[in-house]
DNA sequence: TCTGGGGTCCTAGGACCC
DNA sequence: TCTGGGGTCCTAGGACCC
């Protein structure tokens, strides 16, 4: 029998706008909201502090709209760059806790705290984190503590802002079922209202509901498995600490002032998109094996078109003639194109750029477990879909040992 | 409420090969 | 003239997340 681990989720609240706070003291106190907004189309909320929040300003909503809640709204043009400066600076102090992180993305990351607890407790751990981040960044965080990744997620959405919540495994009847069946990780807004239908409406309903058949034929059988295992409070998947900063895919968008017509906007429109994912390829030295475009017409019905390519391309010309091709084949005049993008992915990497795996020399048990977790990720990489079946046949095995 | 941009993973059909 | 099955790759689309 396994020890459980202690896995914190650390979720930074209203990131961007707790940076502008942190920037401009001034703004403390008053209602914030980041937002791109947009001068023609309508601009849309993307962090709204939480005096904005007091008015029932949320995240996506319409800049228009939330002035018409809260007249005084200060809105704020998102900086990437500096929220990135903090995120680092925020994933530099967690490493300065322990080795043990993932970056879940630019405000959230992961923690195995397991090693720890032999000489600190972790909620005063949990408590220590959260006020260094407050005093040393100005950035408030939820933490969630929690036998696994899944559950560890599922508290920190439990109390916010500035939140410690635990949740045990066996505290999940009182506090993981009795939530709503869309606040759980990984039930969308399709998905819920299918679940609805077969009278799922909370997270207990699922983990009770006997009929596994009816629900793979509705939502599918890899999420069904997946949704019912994490709705039970399991999940086997490890803290990847990897700092791998590797992605499966490259892409740059853009939404015009106005719906097109005119071929010969869009065109130009693609080549700067194809130059900018030409530039991050470079940068990170990969080659596309597969080029696409996309395409979202005014009625916001969208298509992708791809090519693969069987010599991987990099620079812009190149990949401008394969996006033109797509496009041309596709577009038909009189055609009203809201958005266009490009893609790509398949990547191959760059002579010399191949990453060392570490080896397995002195390694503690969780660097092992997790070191095969890689592994398995790995070979799912490189040998493509058909492993995936591997991957879920290990994790079975796994599931039955517990 | 007329809805951004950048990602991830899963599903499914068809072509092709043995 | 009629008859299989398994595996991989490509392509398009769907769902979800922050």
């Amino acid at each position: 029998m396994k020890s459980p681990k202690i896995i914190f989720h650390i979720d930074l609240n209203s990131f961007f706008a707790s940076c502008e706070m942190a920037e401009d003291p001034e703004l403390i106190g008053k209602p914030i909201a980041v937002a791109h907004d947009h001068p023609l189309r309508k601009g849309i909320i993307l962090s709204p502090n939480y005096e904005a929040r007091k008015f029932g300003i949320k995240t996506t909503m319409l800049v228009r709209d939330a002035l018409l809640l809260c007249q005084e709204l200060v809105v704020i043009d998102p900086d990437m760059k500096l929220y990135e400066q903090y995120s680092q600076l925020f994933y530099e102090y967690l490493l300065s806790i322990t080795k043990f992180v993932e970056r879940a993305s630019i405000d959230e990351a992961y923690l195995d705290v397991t090693d720890k607890a032999s000489t600190i407790h972790p909620l005063i751990l949990a408590e220590q984190i959260q006020k260094d981040l407050l005093e040393k960044f100005k950035l408030p965080v939820s933490i969630g503590i929690g036998p696994n990744k899944f559950l560890a997620k599922m508290a920190s959405d439990m109390k916010k802002p500035l939140g410690i919540t635990v949740l045990r495994k066996r505290e999940i009847d009182q506090l993981l079922w009795v939530l709503p069946i869309e606040d759980m990780l990984g039930v969308g807004k399709k998905t819920a209202p299918k679940l609805k239908m077969l009278g799922i409406n909370t997270i207990g309903d699922l983990a009770n509901f006997t009929d596994v058949e009816l629900l793979k034929r509705t939502i599918g059988e890899v999420n069904t498995l997946s949704l019912r295992e994490k709705a039970w409070g399991i999940d086997d998947t490890f803290v990847d600490y990897s700092n791998d900063d590797s992605v499966q895919s490259i892409s740059h968008a853009h939404t015009f002032d106005h719906d097109l017509y005119d071929p010969v906007i869009i065109k130009k429109t693609l080549k700067v998109l194809a130059n900018a994912v030409s530039y991050r390829l470079q940068k990170r030295q990969y080659r596309a094996l597969t080029v696409g475009i996309q395409i979202k017409y005014a009625d916001f019905h969208q298509i992708n078109r791809s090519k693969s390519l069987n010599k991987p391309v990099q620079n812009e010309v190149d990949i401008y003639s394969i996006v033109e091709d797509l496009f041309d084949d596709l577009f038909v005049t009189g055609d009203l194109i809201r958005l266009v993008g490009v893609f790509a992915n398949r990547f191959s990497q760059d002579e010399g750029k191949e990453k060392q795996v570490s080896l397995f020399d002195d390694l503690t048990k969780i660097e092992k477990e997790n070191e095969i977790q890689k592994i398995i990720l790995g070979v799912q990489n490189t040998f493509g879909k058909d492993t995936i079946k591997f991957g879920y046949y290990e994790r079975g095995k796994k599931d039955k040992n517990e």
